[in-house]
DNA sequence: CGGAGATCGTTCGTATGCTAACGATTATTT
DNA sequence: AAATAATCGTTAGCATACGAACGATCTCCG
């Protein structure tokens, strides 16, 4: 009855456990690589990934609140207001109130955001070529599809 | 020659743009989501991703410097102070002066810290599986590999 | 109508994550 | 040996990111 010992998994048990193999190290150190390659090439921009995530939503959008804009692009109140306070000190975005709900605040596009919008575009486009360049065109779709599957 | 307008990319052009399809942004929901997981089932012990990470590598390591290991973890040193001054400040990890080198300093695991490492591993292997819990077991090594191989 | 509950935006506190600069020390090069 | 380089850890400043709490407003329900 020697086998028992290794086939049973206990609780207070120290298996070997490598860092390196986790899902969450790997998403983290990705998700820094792409942010320093996306600051890296919309340096001549000034944007960073959540300011151009909330321009090119207000964009699409062309009128939002803030809370709602914030659902759309992955962040919370508090990081929103943060977010939207330097795009506005940038004159990029305006803000308005609305009348019909004097809680909400509505957000769109300055001329100059959205002449920044068009070009951020591009060089995002140019982000994410140089983020996936690691990979070939099928392992490229493969992981898209696996991340957004993940939720 | 109608056709050649719409095959040639242009420079200025504003083709349509899905944020949620780029990877920088699917990378940094699926980051958000990990870390949300990890602080929810890692609550009990207080630890955040940064400092399991920390202390796994301590652990494993016995004795490092801490831009060393910063390196293994992927911090820059200026993160690295703060987590691991956090981690001294909850008696988890103990630094003395290197003899030898004396800009360096050693750090390493105390006893109250090897004791959560055991536990926090075990919680970490859960983190992991729930993390991954969206995806087949196809696709959960298909994702790992592929992230890895993203750099 | 009127009160309970939800939503809006804000603020505070804490924790990454990075750049830039710094003094101190060690390593290299001449 | 002396000057130069590189490395170590620290600090300050900025930008996400989140929880918690808050006043103001709106919605819904009795």
């Amino acid at each position: 009855m020697v086998a028992a010992v290794s086939l049973a998994p206990r609780s207070g048990e120290d298996r070997p456990y490598a860092l390196e193999d986790q899902v969450g190290y790997l998403l983290r150190r990705a998700h820094q690589r792409a942010t320093s390659i996306f600051l890296e090439r919309m340096a001549p921009l000034s944007l960073t990934p959540t300011q151009f995530a909330a321009l090119v939503k207000i964009g699409d959008e062309g009128m939002v609140s803030q809370n709602h804009l914030g659902r759309m692009t992955a962040m919370d109140p508090a990081t929103s207001q943060g977010v939207i306070r330097r795009l506005e000190a940038q004159g990029l975005v305006s803000r308005a109130g609305d009348p019909l709900d004097r809680r909400r605040a509505q957000l769109c596009l300055t001329e100059a955001g959205a002449a920044m919008v068009a070009d951020a575009k591009n060089v995002g486009r140019d982000v994410t070529r140089a983020t996936l360049a690691p990979l070939d065109a099928a392992e490229q779709a493969a992981l898209i599809r696996l991340l957004k599957k993940l939720g």
